[in-house]
DNA sequence: AAAGAAAGCAACCGCGTGGCT
DNA sequence: AAGCCACGCGGTTGCTTTCTT
């Protein structure tokens, strides 16, 4: 399908934001509110295109943004997130009030993989990187983004799975995703810095039970939201170097059914099998036909955030 | 003190997706 | 059904800052 560019690149800046034209913005959203991007720049007075104001904006603009270090509970979370969900950093952001799949991501890329390599974690798997991958059985071959993400490297030692626990995990249903990133070594990484920046790829982001703590029946929920943050941009708004406004990180506002990544509608909850396009698997533990239609009405806590429903929406396959 | 390397991070880019016409 | 549009995401780039020699 066509694609119309998405700004008349000639006529707008790029680069760093002013202080005027983030103070337009700004003043632009707290009169207008989000949306619109395309539009945004032209009513605004902005010489930058939607997409460039909406990123500036989201990451750095938004009044409840965090803008301190990572604290070592958000650092463990990010990791356990990761482990989960792979680079899905929008999502792993999503259970990070105050935080932006932007920052995570370059946390991630600067800080924490570091920290695991130190700990003798690859970042990729979340596996012990001496650990030999022959020992853990494969079921099937990679997926498209397997593949992908490895034919680039022939000396990549692919071996893969399917297989998700999720109901009642078990050590003998438990296999794992073993795409190991080969990072040669540390010396390797200081001494081709851009190269290894441009090979610190995604990682595959499969299910797998790589945190032994966490309970993997995953019933992830809308994430909390404030009672107050629907409209808000007016009143209590405090510059990006501030700390807080009094609206909401926009993925923590309840999420519309039959989202751009959802093929279930009408508010119905499915279990996370279903979400994963697994759900006539053993792992569905939707009870009736529809998937879409599960009695989830136990609840599971997931990274501590009890719930009632697991609603996929929140976390948005793709 | 200077230069180069490494690290950090804001911003850009391309593309996938859902909604609308 | 097809095309367009707007949005959002993940990966990448490049500039700035910090560290090392």
């Amino acid at each position: 399908m066509g694609r119309s560019p998405c700004c008349e690149k000639a006529h707008t800046n790029k680069g760093a934001w002013t202080k005027e034209e983030d103070d337009r913005l700004i003043a632009y959203i707290r009169t207008h509110g989000e949306g619109c991007w395309r539009s945004l720049p032209k009513a605004a007075g902005l010489l930058r295109c939607g997409k460039s104001c909406r990123l500036r904006w989201i990451n750095y603009l938004r009044p409840d943004l965090k803008r301190g270090n990572f604290t070592e509970e958000e650092d463990e979370l990010i990791i356990k997130l990761h482990s989960l969900l792979g680079n899905k950093w929008s999502l792993i952001a999503g259970r990070l009030p105050g935080r932006t799949d932007n920052e995570i991501k370059n946390y991630w890329n600067t800080h924490i993989r570091r920290k695991l390599l130190n700990r003798g974690i690859d970042p990729a798997t979340h596996r012990p990187v001496n650990d030999n991958p022959n020992n853990h059985p494969t079921t099937t071959t990679a997926t498209p983004t397997n593949i992908n993400n490895n034919n680039n490297n022939s000396s990549l030692d692919v071996t893969t799975t399917t297989t998700i626990s999720f109901a009642n995990p078990t050590p003998t249903t438990t296999h794992h995703l073993v795409k190991e990133e080969i990072l040669d070594d540390e010396t390797k990484h200081n001494s081709d810095r851009v190269t290894d920046r441009r090979k610190i790829k995604n990682t595959v982001p499969e299910i797998l039970e790589r945190c032994p703590d966490l309970n993997l029946e995953l019933r992830i929920s809308p994430p909390h939201h404030h009672q107050n943050n629907s409209s808000s941009l007016s009143s209590s708004y405090i510059h990006p170097q501030g700390q807080h406004g009094n609206y909401h990180h926009h993925q923590h506002q309840p999420l519309k059914t039959g989202g751009r990544s959802s093929s279930v509608s009408g508010g119905t909850t499915i279990c996370f099998a279903c979400s994963l396009g697994i759900e006539n698997s053993k792992e569905c533990s939707c009870t009736t036909s529809l998937h879409g239609t599960s009695s989830s009405s136990t609840g599971y806590d997931f990274l501590g955030l009890k719930t009632g429903v697991l609603d996929y929406r929140s976390i948005k396959m793709k």
